[in-house]
This record gives structure tokens, C-alpha cells and sequence, in this order.
DNA sequence: AAGATCTACAACCGCGTGTAA
DNA sequence: ATTACACGCGGTTGTAGATCT
């Protein structure tokens, strides 16, 4: 098979790695370190891609990763972080030493998400001026997620509606909490009262603009993650 | 026993970002 | 400011082995 992505020569190697190639491969780093990538395919005499170099390395033939199939333990924390941090795999992999962000966007591409797919996560809007608009959105979807938020920020800047229904943890994403915002008591109370907290309150100048930021909050609050998957 | 389907994981691809010239 | 290059990321596909019918 021949490579034809930008970079690669025209007799690049493509396809599962052979014992040899690994072997190569591992020797010239260990013995040279990395310069460039496409340098190491060279100085170790592959007809590899640099990137394909690169990932091998990575996933498979550097030091320190684990072999052994993911945890239970392991497997809570991914499905907390996913919660926290969405599909930034690599931002997750730093987190959980020993696999690599590969390994665990295959984990929870095979297994998780399927477990989660069986329910929806339901986003409603409703006031007396968009009370029949009621938007339902996949929760394993991070795109779909991104629809739900641009549909309800869009839908609040334009003043259609005053009260926002959905998680909390949802309209922080979205950029509307402050870094006060309790929110269990907001869960809380809108489960108690049926009643769903309302925007007007929070200052313009407590917005998240960056989901960093607002991820860099939670992780300093572990007991404070927005339930986003459980909330009806 | 054999073909179909499922599962796990390895690898590829396209794109965004950073950096140096 | 622009361009070219290398790297890293996330989505997707390919493949081999296991399991099912």
C-alpha cells in the first residue's frame, strides 16, 4: 500500500507495523532521541510516513504505557472527565497516566458511550413566547451538545425567551454561570419547585468566555459537577 | 462447520495550530 | 504579513480475532 497524504514519499509503507519496524523504530529513539519526525523515518532506515513514526511511538512503543485492559476505577474516571472536559481525549490521557488518548477514545467510543446512548439527554425552552419549542439532543454527541448550546444562547440573546430550561451544567458550557453559581442547589431547587433557574441575575462580567476556564472550575470543585447525562 | 456479526484496537486522514524563515 | 513545514488532535476506518447463528 502507498502513502499519498502530503509529505510522503511515494513508496511509503502504510498499514499494521511488523515486528522489524517496531524494532527499528524503538532503537532509533532510545539510542538518538526524536529531531523531526520524518527525520527519525529516515535515520531509521522506514519507509514510513513521519506521523505514522509518530504514532506508533506514542500508542504503542514508548515507555511507561500500560498493556493491561482499562479498569473499573479507570473506567469512572474517564466517563468523569468526558463529563467535564467533552471529547478532548489527549487533555483526559494527561490526566491518566500510562494510557494514551488513542487508547481511550477507542474505550469509550466501544464501550461507554454505548452504555450512555440508551438515554437522551432533553433540553426544553419554554416561556409564554417559545413554549412549543422542545429540542432533544443525543447526550453522547458533543456535536449535538454544541447544536443544543448555540440553539439556546442564540435563542436568549434574541430575548425570545426569559427562562432557560435545561442543566446547569449545560448553561455553563453555554457561557451563562458565574463562577458563584451553586449548582447542585440550582438542581436541586428546579427539581423541588419545578421551577427552573433564570439568567437575569447573573453579571455580565462573571460569563465564562472559554471553556478552559470554566473546566479549570470544576476540576478545582470535584464535588460540583454538572450532572448533564442524569438531568430530566 | 461455515458464514455473519460483533468487538477491540491499530492506524489513517484531514484539519488546526505553532513556529521559523 | 505570508508561506511552508512539522506536530498534535479528534474523527473515522480497517482489520483480526472472537462469538453467534
Amino acid at each position: 500500500m502507498v502513502c499519498e497524504e502530503e509529505g510522503c514519499g511515494p513508496y511509503m509503507k502504510k498499514g499494521h507495523w511488523s515486528p522489524g519496524e517496531d524494532e527499528r523504530l524503538y532503537t532509533q529513539i532510545t539510542n538518538y532521541g526524536v529531531g523531526t519526525w520524518s527525520s527519525v523515518a529516515e535515520l531509521a532506515g522506514l519507509q514510513r510516513s513521519g506521523k505514522s513514526c509518530r504514532l506508533r511511538w506514542m500508542n504503542y512503543l514508548r515507555p511507561n504505557l500500560k498493556k493491561q485492559p482499562i479498569s473499573k476505577q479507570e473506567e469512572d474516571l474517564i466517563i468523569s472527565l468526558q463529563k467535564v472536559m467533552g471529547n478532548r481525549w489527549s487533555a483526559i490521557a494527561a490526566r491518566m497516566p500510562g494510557r494514551t488518548d488513542n487508547d481511550i477514545k477507542n474505550y469509550w467510543n466501544a464501550r461507554i458511550r454505548k452504555k450512555i446512548r440508551k438515554t437522551d439527554v432533553k433540553v426544553h425552552i419554554s416561556t409564554e413566547i417559545c413554549q412549543n419549542e422542545s429540542v432533544s439532543y443525543k447526550k453522547s454527541s458533543r456535536l449535538d451538545l454544541d447544536k443544543a448550546i448555540h440553539h439556546s444562547t442564540t435563542t436568549l440573546h434574541n430575548n425570545s425567551c426569559s427562562v432557560f430550561e435545561a442543566p446547569p451544567g449545560l448553561q455553563a458550557f453555554a457561557g451563562q454561570l458565574s463562577p458563584d453559581y451553586d449548582c447542585v442547589s440550582a438542581k436541586q431547587n428546579a427539581v423541588e419547585q419545578s421551577k427552573l433557574p433564570t439568567l437575569s441575575s447573573i453579571p455580565e462580567s462573571n460569563k465564562f468566555d472559554l471553556v478552559d476556564e470554566y473546566v479549570n472550575f470544576l476540576m478545582s470543585l470535584p464535588d460540583v459537577v454538572p450532572d448533564i447525562y442524569t438531568w430530566n
